[in-house]
DNA sequence: GAATAAATTGCAATCGATTGCAATAAGCTG
DNA sequence: CAGCTTATTGCAATCGATTGCAATTTATTC
């Protein structure tokens, strides 16, 4: 029953006794082409279930109609996507993409050591790129934009980038964690996360504008760098932040899985969340608000953010300037920043 | 700077001064070709950053080199990804592709609403597909293999499928999570899980059989259809279990997901968590070892099963036939099953 | 009814790489 | 040195669809 060879435009140009040029325009809805023939082409296509070709049409049009997206990677930590936000913006962008007609190369770690330019868009694999993280100001992005690669970026906005970059205000959504945390009476705030991450920089500066604003000295030794993951925040918190603890009243990771790590770092040796410590994270993600105590956090907006993400880089490639974004972020109060 | 045209192989034959075959064949190393040639022409390529131009080679050689993954998504959910387990298995298959040298295009809930046959395989995007939840048994899945597309699904196998299935031994891991329940003196067990998809489905007999050896007779009180999300367990769990709190005393959701939203309804009513119900889960999702108390659950060993799906199908392009697998699952045991 | 405009359709080139087969050059044998 | 291998290289067709331009048919106008 399976077909050997699949239909290609020329039998279906046959079996309507057309030319292959006049069934490619009927197939197309080309108006120029009378409104029957395209009409018979169109339904003898269906019968034979036949399908364009991507590959030629893509060689031909000279458009792949597909984007890559990268997610990029701590050289570190070299794990396989983990955060569960990645994959809430994934699930957006995907989506997005799909209803633009657009198809989805997904790339992690291991390809992104290569050189990602000449793998996707010299080799016309995609039409644009849409990375996901700068991590540690990766030179690899700058060297996209000089190549004159459509790409657009999920990260940190610095200002001076020559590429559109779309992203949470993190440096807005540090301040409002850490001024949460200051109301709530906490004096002595740690800040867990990796600031050579430029988002994450970006949301420690925050905590730093909170901090000088209530004109509170800061103290390094509660400024620990930590990976993006709930065992990093767990095991600093544990090595860290418990030694402190008579004076330690608050803390703000840099991520909810951060935080649900070192929560627990603090509720396996009996300390009280948020009595003792409040904790807040970043992100938002599903599982804080079922974790207990539930998370504070600050939420980023990832269905803006990857409709923004699709929408800007299709300008791109319609030859339009695309502009970098700063998301506005929301702080949502749960019970692990609540004391009475 | 930019370069406006990219570098085509004929550019470089000239640039190299031979012809487009020699050319092609010294790029790929096609010893017919001599040593110093060969070796010529890829530094010429090297230096002006020649990259083969992935669609006219797809389109002659007949082969993509691009798996496309599909994820399965209930109708009604219909949302975005969300399950953490999805993102895990995703990032194993990405690697593992890469790895292959395949590129993988991922498609979610939109474009699975058409045809995906016709749409990767037909229209020559992909060579193969891996599909992730059969879900509901969806015939769509049944068409596929009648169609002689190249597919292998991640899933539960049934025995009577006509393709390879790989997928965790889910009737085992029930078996395990609700023995694990009773040795630790839960008599009164609930099941929180949609038994319209098959390896829920599993995971429910798997509880029977347990409930069965322990000659405990099931209560239809307590098997309650949840989606795979934490706050249907939430919802489910306060509208359905609490009332049922003097006898219950554990609960086998299906999904770690759905464990954390029930833990929280019951926390949230000061129940404790194990002493007067003890939970268990299944996934092991990351997050389950840092949630207070910390989940016992199921886990699945998604690093052989992406690898295991990665080889199969590749063993099916090759022409080779391909089988369905079960894999064992392991009880990693925590604290909210954890009873003095 | 001839002339001109408009509506349809087809011819043939093109996108960029791969590959079977023929052609040429170089090496070897007796 | 003729005759036969073997090593290299190039010619030209091919993958399947798209599109500029020319050709044909039909409609419209004076």
């Amino acid at each position: 029953m399976k077909q050997t060879r699949s239909m290609t435009l020329a039998d279906i140009a046959r079996l309507a006794g057309v030319s292959e040029s006049t069934a490619s325009r009927a197939l197309r809805d080309n108006p120029v082409i009378n409104q029957q023939t395209r009409e018979r082409v169109q339904q003898i296509a269906r019968q034979h279930q036949f399908k364009v070709n991507a590959t030629a049409r893509s060689l031909r049009t000279q458009k792949s109609h597909t984007i890559a997206v990268i997610i990029l990677f701590d050289a570190k930590t070299q794990q396989a996507i983990t955060d569960p936000f990645l994959l809430d913006i994934l699930g957006v962008i995907a989506d997005e993409l799909t209803r633009q007609g657009y198809d989805m190369l997904l790339s992690t770690s291991k390809t992104t050591d290569k050189d990602w330019r000449s793998y996707y868009f010299d080799s016309k694999r995609a039409d644009g790129l849409i990375v996901i993280g700068q991590g540690e100001h990766d030179e690899r992005v700058d060297q996209l934009s000089q190549a004159g690669v459509p790409f657009v970026v999920w990260g940190a906005a610095t200002g001076s980038e020559k590429f559109p970059v779309i992203g949470s205000d993190n440096r807005a959504g540090g301040r409002l964690a850490v001024s949460h945390l200051l109301v709530h009476g906490c004096k002595r705030i740690a800040f867990l996360g990796d600031i050579r991450h430029t988002e994450i920089e970006m949301r420690y500066l925050g905590y730093l504008d909170a901090l000088e604003q209530a004109g509170i000295t800061t103290d390094p030794a509660l400024q620990l760098n930590t990976d993006f993951t709930a065992q990093a925040g767990y095991l600093q918190t544990q090595q860290a932040l418990l030694p402190q603890l008579p004076v330690l009243d608050g803390i703000f990771a840099a991520s909810d899985a951060i935080a649900m790590g070192a929560m627990k770092a603090l509720l396996e040796q009996g300390v009280k969340v948020p009595q003792q410590v409040a904790i807040v994270g970043f992100d938002d993600i599903a599982m804080s608000a079922y974790c207990t105590p539930s998370l504070t956090t600050v939420k980023q907006d990832t269905h803006r953010g990857g409709k923004l993400l699709v929408s800007s880089l299709l300008q791109k490639l319609n030859g339009q300037g695309a502009v970098s974004r700063l998301l506005p972020v929301k702080l949502i109060e749960r019970q692990s920043s609540k004391r009475k």
